[in-house]
DNA sequence: AAGAACCGTATTGTATGCGATTATTGAAGA
DNA sequence: TCTTCAATAATCGCATACAATACGGTTCTT
């Protein structure tokens, strides 16, 4: 599996600063960061796994500067857990961590809820619409797709509220929750229920503050029944490799 | 004045930068960061001054590489500015970014008081009464004592949610509503009034999670209506950190 | 005198190197 | 065979080196 390395930038020696045309000086820490970040997202890198410097440094194309640069950011971002002298690893939230993910969660999206009530443009109203319709048709065949407008949903909506700080925190909560649902949430169920997203919206654009508010709480509440509270009791080696070792004809001690 | 390459020499590798007996191997990298920060909170570094990486990592007594580190993680806090190819700033919220800070840390410590109504310990109720009594007994001589210990206050009511995300949020709100006052709030009004405090324990207390929400929130609330304009001056760089290198341990060069 | 092009200097961006710490391997001893 | 321990390999922490960019002042042009 592992590729060829591949720069991540244009990384050429730049014949002379002069023709230098292409787009963004755009400083590459940033880069290796967003990549980073997306990769453990997206759970290309797993709950856990180890991060050596200068293997990734050199997957990226860059030196071990930027990449420990980078695990700094993500590791206040919670998304990366750093120990001293012994490098770094994508965070494996506690089942009590994540408890505290999603109750904070739930506190700054019900402040997106109030925010929101009774504030939507008809452009947004519209958006918001749309984007559910979408979410209906990818819900049919319940793909990854269908995980991925569900999140994005709630991240639409922090950006109504205008407020960055919010947004900011929404979308780190966000990601925190899809390493913890990579743990500890079934397979694929889809986790949101299309159907309360509705109901949302229509709170929202009745500027019912409080039932918003109340929608918003219990459809995260439920997010975490339906898809945490379904531990598959993995929190031990041996219930992952129980399965490896029936197949291989072996009997655990 | 550039140094004429010198060919290693002076700067030894010393052994390690501290004298021999500390028994803390504490990465000095998060040493510069602590410092910064305080000295971020404390408005020893005022809002928008200039943060040059050599200065302050000659200050310190580190390199550049590990100020630098320290920025990236101060700017995700929105502590520090930064700004590619131009440096790093305190940062100097807007009133647009203040107010956001504000509502969302409205919405952070409204779920500490309903997280916490009618779960205090005994012990946790009599350090709060503990800790108002002290406010009070400050509030008579109005120093930036009294200033201080209203914040933890509520960094206190946080920690005994046990929810450390949370804790961390409100910290972090806390430290940028620090910044944003000194931009636009008058000279030293304490900012919380300790009476408030006090309700607001009764009603945890009680065990009434609707009433000690909507005192917090008021109480909030009422801090956001003293926001003024106010000048600032600055200072050099180098006088600012001399005390703060000092009780993180660090030897200026 | 106002503006544009120029150049030296101060700072930032990134890579590399070196000592220190931790992990791993393998051998000796029980 | 299971430990214990030492030598070695891998990795981290941090400083330094060098390249790229921005800033400020000067000179040249009109």
């Amino acid at each position: 599996m592992p590729h060829p390395a591949r720069p991540l930038a244009a990384n050429k020696p730049r014949p002379n600063g002069k023709s230098a045309e292409a787009g963004t000086p755009v400083p590459r820490a940033q880069a290796v960061y967003k990549a980073l970040r997306r990769a453990i997202i997206e759970q290309a890198l797993k709950p856990g796994m180890k991060l050596p410097e200068d293997s990734i440094g050199e997957q990226l194309g860059v030196s071990r500067t930027l990449v420990r640069e980078a695990f700094g950011r993500l590791a206040v971002e919670g998304l990366v857990e750093l120990k001293p002298n012994r490098g770094a690893n994508v965070a494996y939230p506690t089942l009590e961590e994540a408890r505290d993910v999603f109750e904070v969660r739930r506190g700054l999206e019900r402040l997106v809820a109030e925010n929101l009530a009774g504030r939507l443009t008809p452009a947004q109203s519209a958006e918001l619409e749309a984007h559910v319709r979408l979410e209906e048709k990818a819900h049919e065949q319940d793909g990854p797709e269908s995980i991925r407008l569900s999140g994005e949903f709630h991240i639409k909506l922090a950006e109504m509220t205008g407020n960055a700080l919010l947004l900011r925190y929404v979308q780190e909560a966000s990601s925190r929750c899809s390493l913890i649902l990579a743990i500890y949430g079934r397979p694929h169920s889809s986790e949101c229920a299309v159907s309360e997203h509705r109901q949302l919206i229509e709170a929202l654009h009745a500027g019912d503050a409080a039932r918003a508010a109340a929608l918003m709480d219990h459809h995260l509440q439920s997010v975490v029944t339906r898809a945490l509270l379904a531990p598959r009791g993995e929190r031990d080696i041996r219930d992952v490799l129980a399965p490896y070792a029936l197949s291989e004809g072996l009997t655990p001690s």
